[in-house]
DNA sequence: TTCTATACATAACC
DNA sequence: GGTTATGTATAGAA
């Protein structure tokens, strides 16, 4: 046997022992951890991105890394939505520097799933203990979710009318607060950043094949802009 | 040659041609794009799945099919936040039949993703004749892009002011209304979906390695339910 | 990062 | 939706 590996190690021929099979299964080790994050979210977008020249779909990704920072990926926009959303509040550059304590930043869809998710979150603890109330007839399809659903109806709206309530506050609140100063501070820490988990720091990603992609660099935020837009 | 090709066929032991390289460009033919769509997008979410389990990332997808229906991949969650948004107008099943004429379907998050579309697109024409109003110090990195910022400041806080203003009225009506009749009636043709460009059809899926995945018919949605909670 | 060998995804065909 | 041959992504090592 020529090419025979020499025992714990290789070959004259080959020189690494290639692609191994894995697990899919949390990898421990966290320099390992990164280097497949890293080398998985590009192949990741890189999908997308062929995904949406070759069948004209339109998607947007949003990667919250295990070191906490956010990707995003859109065709044919995601990376303008998520500069508008995570970047508004660093538009500012000239004039009041009241300096307001609760300030939200105008992340109106991103915060909002994070305000959904506390109730969402319910909810899907409601949907497991249905699932396990209602044992028979899951076969049968959605008999059973429909009926669970029927059961918990006004407990569900009334949570999410509480949910729209506080969202209405806290849009009435920015809204004024915006018409009254016009003006915000830069605030880069925000707290409604570590409020949702998410860092300041977030890279975008648009396919590369409709406008060349530009990296901006931004108070601290690294954003790639790019591709043209159609209907989202 | 053994193996060799018979002209315009296959050798014995070929079955298939196999797999051919293709150019990533919008294939034109309608059905094979739609099976390519089909199969990648399979793929898109099994590689966002273990990307998710491999490094505990936190992924969420939306795509728009091009034959217009609406698919998204979540983890942990965004299946639960699409079933939200997406049919919140289902779930009502018992009383009070008021057709709503301007029924506003409760989609705060992807609404408003569409609600900033409009303008984002005048954003990112303004980026464009930014670029090209801007021709040097484009390889200084940030300081054409903060300079042009600065100069469009005051009109884009405008912008944004009325878009919001825009939401607040959508907010503050779906709320009251809410608050007011407690019930809505079901509309699955929602203009809204219409509006948004969105169709009444979304299929969800989650990573199936944590729970065992359900699928749920419900009035007219394919929803897949699965996986568990985290931060989103 | 870059390099290989290999595992996996998938284009063309049933 | 299944099969096969091949193109591509990527695990492990440097």
């Amino acid at each position: 046997m020529v090419t025979a590996n020499v025992a714990g190690g290789l070959s004259m021929n080959k020189k690494t022992k290639g692609r191994k099979k894995i697990e899919i299964k949390k990898i421990q080790e966290p320099n390992s951890r990164q280097v497949t994050f890293s080398k998985r979210r590009a192949g990741l977008f890189k999908k997308a991105s062929e995904l949406c020249v070759l069948t004209g779909a339109q998607i947007a990704i949003f990667v919250n890394s295990p070191g906490g920072r956010v990707f995003a990926f859109g065709h044919p926009n995601a990376d303008l939505l998520a500069d508008r959303y995570l970047n508004e509040n660093n538009i500012d550059t000239t004039t009041t520097t009241t300096a307001v304590q609760n300030y939200q930043p105008p992340l109106p869809a991103m915060y909002q799933f994070n305000q959904h998710y506390v109730e969402v979150t319910r909810e899907l603890e409601m949907e497991k203990m249905r699932r396990e109330l209602i044992p028979a007839e899951r076969s049968g399809g959605s008999q059973w979710y429909e009926e669970a659903v029927d059961g918990m109806e006004v407990e569900e709206l009334e949570q999410y009318l509480y949910s729209l309530e506080q969202l209405k506050k806290k849009v009435v609140m920015r809204a004024d607060e915006l018409m009254m100063i016009k003006k915000t501070p830069t605030l880069l820490g925000s707290n409604l950043f570590n409020q949702m988990g998410w860092n300041n720091h977030i890279q975008t990603m648009d396919i590369p094949t409709t406008t060349t992609t530009t990296t901006v660099h931004h108070g601290g935020f690294n954003l790639h802009h790019g591709g043209e837009i159609g209907k989202f």
